[in-house]
DNA sequence: TAGGGGAACTTGTACAGACAAGGCCAGACC
DNA sequence: GGTCTGGCCTTGTCTGTACAAGTTCCCCTA
């Protein structure tokens, strides 16, 4: 059962979605909330602060909270897992694994990870059977076995090890920006060498903080972006000189 | 003066910058820090609930809050105008108008700004001396004469419309992928033509969600890069198949 | 008619208390 | 020794209240 404020956030959500409160208007206020949901206002602030987190709408001291935009999105798991994205957007999702090794951790990824072996993994992702997406990802030696035993078209590696060993990828830190396909970037993703790719560098930890693994993930330009909604309030994105 | 919660914030990330709280380790508790701020644990909870958003803290219910990060970032400032962020950066920054105009607005861009006629501008940044940002921005018709009155190598065009008319910019959307050099960008920045950019696609609303701008943002590769922390409980970057 | 003042409304901040849910650990038990 | 259980601790959820701060809009006045 979800909480009372999730409850109240998913039918804002969706009066939104579906017009009730048309973008540009006003929404009701806190008090007309708490009173319609028989619930505190606390309860209806922790609601409406989920949905000015997603960027769905704006508040400002004193005036009514506005409608910002249409359709949003959900969660971490868009943003980690290509699989669950891809099949929350009703796309059809393949993959394989092309190549899989133990070998000694460098300097970098020992530092990252925590740990002196790592298993290195390649994967090709594909979207409605055209390759998109080249992740070149590293566990972490203490999860290594477990990913060693998927299949190599697992879907969904978040999902399988979730299922497998209970292991939950809870935080993660990424890094966006720009190259130009190399040799093997540009065979395997069916691209020329030097055409432009979206370069995704994440690292992703479990619940305790504990570093599971450390992923290069390019994708063919024109077939995926990254949308972000921000406000003056909040926004954990930001940019990087290099 | 800010607020309580907002100092606590602010003790906690200095505390956990200059390493009483290392990386790894758990933070007291909400009672502790209450009691320990003469605060009631609701603005404690508030306080940590800003760090969690920055990425910097997990928490789980039922065991201590983690230190996840180190350093951090700042603010929708960050990513809305480059002058601020290079500012706040350290770097040195310029820039200056390549071309200025006026002209009736396409259907998207009607549509996107709600106006009959747009202000076209072509900017180009540099980073330490260095072209590094192509910027390609239509301002709403009723922004324009404001925007026309700046001086050509206005370095932050955000404050300098605060200043001059009080305008805030409040809300963002942002879109980002990768895309091949055009010739003008090519020429303009310095790179081969088909070398990859890293694009930024935004549009900008006003606190009242009324929106200013619309602009085509393109880096060079290997300049800017963007930093995103996000975890299970919230985030608001999403992938877009394209 | 244009402008100022102010009341009513709305969101922001803060406090206090209560219970639920889940993690952690030590001591008991097998 | 290993495992399980129960109690304690911590975070999550919810309620209710009070006041501060900012917006909106009407009415009165010059």
């Amino acid at each position: 059962m979800a909480a009372r404020y999730e409850q109240i956030a998913a039918e804002l959500r969706e009066a939104i979605l579906t017009g009730v409160h048309p973008v540009g208007s006003q929404l009701p206020s806190e008090a007309e909330l708490a009173a319609r949901h028989a619930a505190a206002r606390g309860t209806v602030r922790q609601a409406v602060a989920i949905l000015a987190a997603e960027g769905l709408i704006g508040s400002r001291q004193g005036a009514r909270r506005i409608v910002l935009g249409g359709e949003r999105s959900q969660s971490f798991a868009e943003l980690h897992s290509f699989a669950q994205w891809a099949r929350s957007k009703g796309h059809a999702v393949g993959g394989e694994v092309l190549a899989q090794r133990r070998r000694p951790a460098g300097a970098a990824e020992s530092a990252r990870l925590g740990t002196a072996e790592v298993l290195e993994v390649l994967r090709l992702r594909t979207l409605e059977g055209e390759p998109v997406l080249l992740e070149r990802t590293v566990y972490a030696s203490w999860i290594a076995s477990a990913v060693e035993e998927l299949p190599p078209d697992c879907e969904s590696v978040t999902q399988a090890l979730y299922d497998k060993v209970g292991l939950v990828f809870a935080y993660g830190e990424h890094l966006i920006d720009a190259v130009a396909a190399g040799s093997e970037d540009a065979r395997l993703l069916g691209v020329r060498r030097g055409s432009p790719l979206l370069r995704q560098r994440r690292i992703t930890t479990t619940q305790e903080g504990r570093p599971v693994e450390w992923s290069d993930d390019r994708y063919r330009a024109g077939s995926v972006a990254f949308s972000i909604r921000n406000s003056i309030g909040a926004n954990p994105l930001t940019r990087l000189a290099l």
